[in-house]
DNA sequence: TTGAAAGCGATACCAC
DNA sequence: GTGGTATCGCTTTCAA
């Protein structure tokens, strides 16, 4: 390898069009203190700067300052269009404060997504974005926490004290079991998500305690948890429930991608939704409007989500904050895949 | 500001450990270089590395060597479903050559591309996969030539030399032509993409073509091209072409996403869908075999393009190969928004 | 085969 | 208020 070409435009380069040294030029460039300049040398190394279009180069400045404007985001499928809102919106706000958003996609490997950690640590970044993480003990949690580096969790929680933007997942689950329970429904099953996953704990503890608030049993056997948040598994899992739960009128899946899944099974079974089955999804992602039938789901504020998590975790680069949990308000989406069970299997009925 | 926190471990505490010079060492980790150094010192260093965990500072090497081991990705709206398996696949293909993908969103905002490589340039991308480029003189692929970037367009051309990974956009308007054709529709519109962009000008110019090739009419005001690629501005340009075409019995769309407005257009104006009228889009992007009716489309091979466009790029990165483009082969996915026109309609049917 | 030293570009101290 | 200088961590030329 051969010696670097020189960067077109550095910062001597303006120094010396303004005719000040460095040190001056970069003072007058950085707004923290610009105030040390005298106001007639600012405003010559100003006009040089803007006039070469001169930036200043980032691995130098990170090398010096030890921060990179960079901030990493994991997630375990970038094909999983829920998070397509959610990371459009955290690098929106990123971007306000001149972060950059880095994003890693290390599928469902924990030790894959904390040896990526380390990679995004040996690029400087500023902080984490992760929504990977399990509930105890994730591998790339511990990574960040090791190297002091910021992190905030994205539609996850990590436990105690881990700054986190979830949605309140129990709640959400007994919005979609409650309506359920309205149309008439009281043999309700449940597409669960990976039990690792504190969507999926929280969300199957959602669903067994609206039950058990609205006096409705869960027998045994009626909940299964899909291996991943994917359609086959919800397909999978779906096609177990529809099997062994007899009079079974409704399906509350953990997640949209499960509840695609589910559809598939009934379809297979030769059940339509919603005359003979209902089912109703988690998170509203992009286009599940458009199915057949129009999912019903569990509205989680995926901008807001984002948006939020992203201002969290510049609090915590800038200011160092404690910063805690962040818990949004899910709201339901009724549209026609829920409807009234079928005449005379609404109660206790015959299979 | 205060001086920086030193890095934990860097190369001169693996030198150290190893008890030999940095330089040394640094030769040692590097496998171009590793042949200078005696094989046992390469394996204490190598040893001493591994134990300590150390990874090269990036900002560091990146200063030093003019490389950063990060590529730019510049997609409008990244929202858009159809980026994302793409995108995927491109990140894959630069991670399995030590490259990390910063993707970045300006919209449809030319200048705001442009700027966006000034800002990754300042961060030294080793190149860029630009989506984003329209067809003459666009400010972003300017901007890259101006400062010596290797770039690469992806589902985009950008004219004569431009070295672009694309699908054959008016072979795949032929295949959608062709398939309403051979269904028995001699009264086709098309819902066209914006006219800067080439897909929009390909696909407009594939239409036309197959329909003339067929011997079928193409009347004044029946193609009418989006203001963008969206949902909305399809059912708006879908809607012109229902009220403004009599006896129209298909839709031929340049992009899934007008296809999605355009069954909202068609839903408004009471049309069933294939009954009524068929519709088609071009892309073949997630979840489109999931709505209502599954869309009739033009595949083109995201992960292919991707990883193509990756392999292409750094090519040029590497060994500054010229590069010209690809052109991959769509194919036709038949679904349920595509069937016979209504009897006696096939043909140049009354109003 | 290895050590020494320069330098990529910016910033933060210390003098003046 | 400004200039000088050391330094972040690494690679690479030059000398030995």
């Amino acid at each position: 390898m051969t010696t670097p070409t020189p960067r077109s435009v550095n910062l001597r380069r303006v120094a010396d069009e303004a005719g000040v040294h460095p040190s001056t030029a970069s003072r007058a460039l950085n707004p923290a203190t610009r105030h040390l300049v005298a106001a007639p040398a600012a405003g010559r190394v100003q006009e040089a700067a803007a006039r070469l279009g001169y930036r200043p180069d980032a691995a130098a400045m990170s090398l010096r300052t030890g921060r990179s404007r960079l901030v990493g985001a994991l997630v375990p499928g970038i094909a999983n269009p829920v998070f397509a809102p959610i990371l459009a919106a955290a690098a929106a706000a990123l971007a306000e404060d001149g972060h950059a958003l880095l994003v890693a996609d290390p599928g469902d490997d924990p030790e894959r997504a904390a040896e990526f950690v380390a990679e995004l640590a040996a690029r400087r970044v500023d902080g984490l974005l992760l929504a990977t993480v399990s509930l105890r003990d994730d591998p790339a949690l511990a990574a960040c926490l090791a190297r002091g580096l910021p992190a905030v969790l994205i539609n996850r929680s990590g436990g105690e004290g881990v700054p986190a933007v979830v949605s309140d997942d129990r709640a959400g689950m007994a919005l979609a079991v409650r309506h359920l329970a309205a149309l008439g429904h009281r043999r309700i099953a449940h597409v669960g998500g990976p039990a690792p996953l504190s969507t999926g704990l929280q969300r199957r503890e959602g669903f067994e305690e609206a039950m058990a608030a609205l006096g409705l049993p869960v027998p045994p056997g009626w909940v299964e948890a899909a291996t991943a948040y994917g359609r086959a598994e919800g397909e999978a899992a779906a096609s177990l429930l529809l099997a062994r739960c007899p009079g079974v009128t409704a399906l509350a899946c953990a997640n949209d991608l499960l509840a695609l899944g589910a559809y598939d099974a009934c379809r297979r079974a030769g059940l339509r939704i919603p005359a003979a089955i209902s089912v109703t999804g988690h998170n509203d992602m992009p286009l599940v409007d458009m199915i057949e039938p129009p999912l019903t789901t569990v509205r989680i504020p995926h901008e807001e989500m984002g948006r939020r998590a992203a201002r969290l975790l510049l609090d915590r680069i800038h200011q160092g904050a404690p910063a805690g949990a962040v818990v949004l308000a899910p709201t339901l989406v009724e549209r026609g895949s829920s409807g009234p069970p079928r005449a005379g299997e609404g109660d206790a009925g015959s299979l």
